[in-house]
Order: C-alpha cells, then sequence, then structure tokens
DNA sequence: AACAATTACAACCGCCACCAG
DNA sequence: GCTGGTGGCGGTTGTAATTGT
C-alpha cells in the first residue's frame, strides 16, 4: 500500500515518463504495483497506471472528436450510461478518461463538441433517456411475475432490418462471464481484443462458436446486436424460444421488456415486440 | 497590461470485484 | 468464509491554458 505522504503527486515531468515507458516496454503492462520500483518512480501503481492507460500507451488518439465518435458516444451512453471504459473500448484510440471529460465538457453541458476538419456537426441537445443498464438479474427470484416463468428457459433470436437475422447464442459464454451482465466488465483484459474484434464485425454472422478463444467476440457481438437494435428498431422483432436457461441472465433489455409486458405478449413461450416496444425501451 | 472567468483535461480519490492464501 | 493485495472503474478535483473584460 502506498504511503501517501511520501509519493510524489501531481503532473508527471518528461523524465517520468521515460521511466514509465521504458519500464513498460521492458516488462509489459501489469503488475503495477511492481512498476514503481522498476522503473525507479516515486509514484504510486494507480498513478502509474493511469498515466499510461490515459497518455503514454501508443495509438492513443488525441485531439478533436470526429463527428463520427460523437455520434458514437451519444448512442452509446443511451445504452450504457457511464460506462465510460466499455464507450471507450468502442472508440479505438480513445481512452475512457478522455470519452468522460469530452461527455462532461460538451455534451452533459450542452456545449457545442469540437470537431474534426470540415466538420460541420452540431451536437443536438440531450434529453434524459431510459438507459438499459446490464445488471446481474436473475429470473428465478425477485421478479415473480408469471411471465417471467413462462420464458425462464430462453435464448433470444433478434431479427432486425440489416442483419436480416441474428441469433445471439452464448452457450459457453456464461462460464467466462460468470452469470453476470455486462461482458466487458466481468473482463476488462478482454477490452482491446474486443475493440479489435469489433473492427472486423460482421453484422450478417452473429452465430455461435463453441470455441472459448471466441468467447470475446460473442461478447462484442452482442453489445454491436444490442446496438444494431437501437440503430435498426423500425420493424424489428425480439423473439424468445425455448433453449439454454442462462442466456436471459446475460440479456437485460429482455428484462426490461419482461417486466413490463402483460401475459397476452407471450404465447407459446415466444414474446413479440413491435418497433414502439423498442423504441419506448431504448428511450426514443 | 492586468486581472477574472472559463475551459480543457490530467490526475487523484474512493470504491468495488476478484483472487490467493 | 475471511482477509489483504491488486487491478480497474467512475466521480471529482486541481490547475495550466485560454478567453473575456
Amino acid at each position: 500500500m502506498e504511503n501517501r505522504a511520501e509519493v510524489k503527486r501531481g503532473a508527471w515531468t518528461k523524465e517520468e515518463d521515460t521511466l514509465l515507458r521504458i519500464c513498460i516496454d521492458k516488462f509489459g503492462e501489469g503488475k503495477w504495483h511492481k512498476v514503481p520500483i522498476r522503473a525507479g518512480l516515486n509514484r504510486c501503481r494507480k498513478s502509474c497506471r493511469l498515466r499510461w492507460m490515459n497518455y503514454l500507451r501508443p495509438n492513443i488518439k488525441r485531439g478533436y472528436f470526429t463527428k463520427d465518435e460523437v455520434d458514437l458516444i451519444q448512442r452509446l451512453h443511451k445504452l450504457l450510461g457511464n460506462r465510460w471504459s466499455l464507450i471507450a473500448g468502442r472508440l479505438p484510440g480513445r481512452t475512457a478518461n478522455d470519452v468522460k471529460n469530452f461527455w462532461n465538457t460538451y455534451i452533459n453541458g450542452k456545449k457545442m463538441p469540437q470537431l474534426g476538419a470540415g466538420e460541420s456537426f452540431k451536437v443536438k441537445t440531450m434529453t434524459k433517456t431510459k438507459v438499459v443498464r446490464p445488471r446481474p438479474r436473475t429470473f428465478s427470484e425477485g421478479l415473480g411475475s408469471s411471465n417471467v416463468r413462462s420464458i425462464k428457459n430462453t435464448t433470444c433470436n433478434v431479427h432486425s432490418t440489416r442483419s436480416k437475422f441474428s441469433q445471439i447464442t452464448r452457450s459457453g459464454l456464461s462460464e467466462s462471464l460468470k452469470l453476470t451482465g455486462n461482458p466487458s466488465d466481468e473482463n476488462p483484459k478482454s477490452n482491446n481484443a474486443s475493440s479489435s474484434a469489433l473492427s472486423s464485425e460482421d453484422p450478417n454472422n452473429m452465430n455461435q462458436s463453441s470455441s472459448s478463444d471466441e468467447k470475446v467476440d460473442e461478447c462484442v457481438q452482442w453489445w454491436s446486436n444490442l446496438l444494431d437494435i437501437t440503430e435498426n428498431a423500425k420493424g424489428t422483432s425480439i423473439l424468445f424460444s425455448d433453449q439454454d436457461p442462462v442466456t436471459m441472465e446475460l440479456m437485460p433489455m429482455t428484462l426490461e421488456i419482461e417486466d413490463s409486458r402483460s401475459d397476452d405478449a407471450i404465447e407459446d413461450g415466444m414474446l413479440s415486440l413491435s418497433s414502439d416496444d423498442i423504441w419506448e425501451l431504448i428511450g426514443q
């Protein structure tokens, strides 16, 4: 544990940056408690990690946010709330701190965003929206409605206008996620992999994989698909069919749906949603 | 030019989850 | 099951730079 009175605080000098960079180059990321000693820095582990993650790490993009980035931040924030690390994970080169600062400065504060050269984007006024936040939930307790029981053993098939037909199946995924709601949260070390996986995502290829190496991709696909829903909700329906009992624990959106539906909405284990339902859920 | 106010963002703090012993 | 160490996150603060008066 660091002694606050003894470690240096405040702005980093170039010399400190150099020492930290050399240390990471030599030993790699991680083992942050050893970094101050290895690097010869009189800084706490957290400070070293933060400096590296937010400033020194290669490929960090600095400067103006582009229109596309702003748009993506807004949409992801609508979905995820203040889950800055998750949002930043979908913005290559941007750090969670950058995104958070940007949001607090420009969007939350209703100010104009910084734009790339030639951009004419004007950020629209944000209104309070219903955020679909992933939270670990179980069907067996707490909710207690008949609907919960009726769709307890389900998987989720998502039909969207763009992806034609996408099936989200997460067999094996629950193991890696330990049955909690947020893929990236539960596996933070996969964030980089998630970002890279997104670059090659194929919205038409959402089928499950049994390989453990591809679990991260499935996590990404889950979020991608959810985002897809928000973009293409017109004419979208979500259907539940009998399968995989753990799947629903990873589907907070369906839980939201479930909570608000009447018994009539479910027929033969299937729940259909109109586009209005979807828009309501995502706060449009 | 001097000072005040505002902006931008780096850095810190406290908390939480996970894991090993 | 408990505890301490660690990594990671979101909220908040500090402060240098910029802008306004």
